[in-house]
DNA sequence: ATCTTTGATATTGGCGCCAATTTCTCGCAT
DNA sequence: ATGCGAGAAATTGGCGCCAATATCAAAGAT
């Protein structure tokens, strides 16, 4: 089997300076990305999501287009047709209800461990995001709001000490939020969430389980439309 | 090799029928195998899977091996080393109570649902597959066992009206059976898992909710060791 | 004798090319 | 004019080849 004989010693396909752990975690970047540009809306429902755009578009090579793309599908957030494509999946009503429904379930049942384990300065940094978010409603835009927002709610379920409900509502809220994509379109939603925000963070400082339980619920709630 | 050689046929076109779909779904169809191997225990935690075994062993071509694997990286059951390899992921303990957590959530939250929901049709059906556990119980192999029990499972999860619920179950259990893939090995935790189907069952059909709750809860996680 | 270095081997991973398939376009017959 | 169909264009998908990297083995140095 070893019989390579290197013929012709020209010198071809010049390597890149990158590293092989960049090499690695380029399609996951890319499939993060283009996560990311469904989920903020850039992406509409229904989107055909052609190869060679996203190739050109993000300057990757086709095979890390066709992983993350694969990877995309594996999160429900695009559908894949055989020989026709890939296109951003468009939620059902009834999916998104049942999943908020979901999201509930796991969210007020973490209220308990999150009241248990809460430490001052967890309380002060919840308060911090919550105060960041209030201040970009004047002008952020709406993917800074995103950002703030899953941010003050990551940072709140990572203290009721099971990673693993953590990371599934994560990836339950990524998964429905291309559905209500437009959820933060009327301002008077915003500044009720940013409210509902302060009011959760004030309920955790005092303690409060049961009114930590009920605010998480509706502000679940609230985002149905 | 040849595939569609349409000879002298004006035939064009609508050849959808199933070999390519069949190719499209192969390296899913293959994903399912190795990750049944995997929950069967058939591949133990930690073992490398080399990709040139799988395609000999399978006698699929490199990308679907690629593919499935990659697949099951997010399903969380194998791991991916970069320039190292894939081996098959090795259940943490803290990691499996925080699953059985998980699930004592969402399926005693799901008891509500099931009472208000299941039919006669359906409780006799839940009794049916609750007495096939139990007829597997004396010359049955694990693996029947297993799948008696998730079929059990499945179709009372199904009964809560949440597909989604159900489905994130279904991937949770998935993701510990191999943590827990000898769970089975003792008979007597047999005989009590079917004798709680049976109870199950009883306060289904009694319509006692929080018999019912207390019974999942509990099936759950005497299954932790 | 043991540790280090260096070469050999095995395995993974990236990339381009072309076939398979679908979609578009335009000519043709009715 | 319109429906039909064949060719053309575009897109997806499969596959082999070779480079990059890790692992193993053996020779050499201290």
């Amino acid at each position: 089997m070893s019989e390579s004989e290197l013929s012709g010693g020209a010198v071809r396909g010049k390597n890149r300076g990158k590293s092989a752990k960049a090499r690695a975690e380029r399609h996951e970047a890319l499939a993060n990305l283009l996560a990311a540009e469904i989920q903020s809306g850039a992406l509409s429902p229904g989107q055909w999501l052609k190869q060679i755009d996203i190739e050109e578009r993000h300057g990757a090579k086709r095979m890390d287009v066709r992983r993350a793309l694969d990877r995309l599908v594996q999160k429900r957030l695009v559908v894949h047709l055989p020989n026709r494509g890939y296109h951003v999946f468009k939620p059902d009503g009834r999916l998104a209800q049942e999943i908020r429904a979901v999201r509930v379930i796991l969210e007020t049942s973490a209220v308990d461990g999150i009241v248990a384990r809460a430490r001052e300065e967890d309380i002060a940094q919840a308060m911090r995001l919550a105060r960041h978010f209030e201040a970009l409603l004047l002008n952020g835009t709406a993917i800074d709001l995103h950002d703030a927002n899953i941010a003050f709610h990551e940072h709140l379920l990572g203290l009721c000490g099971n990673l693993e409900l953590a990371a599934l509502v994560k990836e339950l809220r990524g998964r429905i939020s291309s559905a209500v994509a437009g959820q933060w379109q009327k301002r008077s939603r915003i500044e009720q969430s940013n409210r509902e925000h302060l009011a959760m963070v004030e309920a955790l400082a005092a303690r409060d389980t049961e009114a930590l339980r009920r605010l998480v619920g509706e502000h679940i709630q609230q985002s149905a439309e």
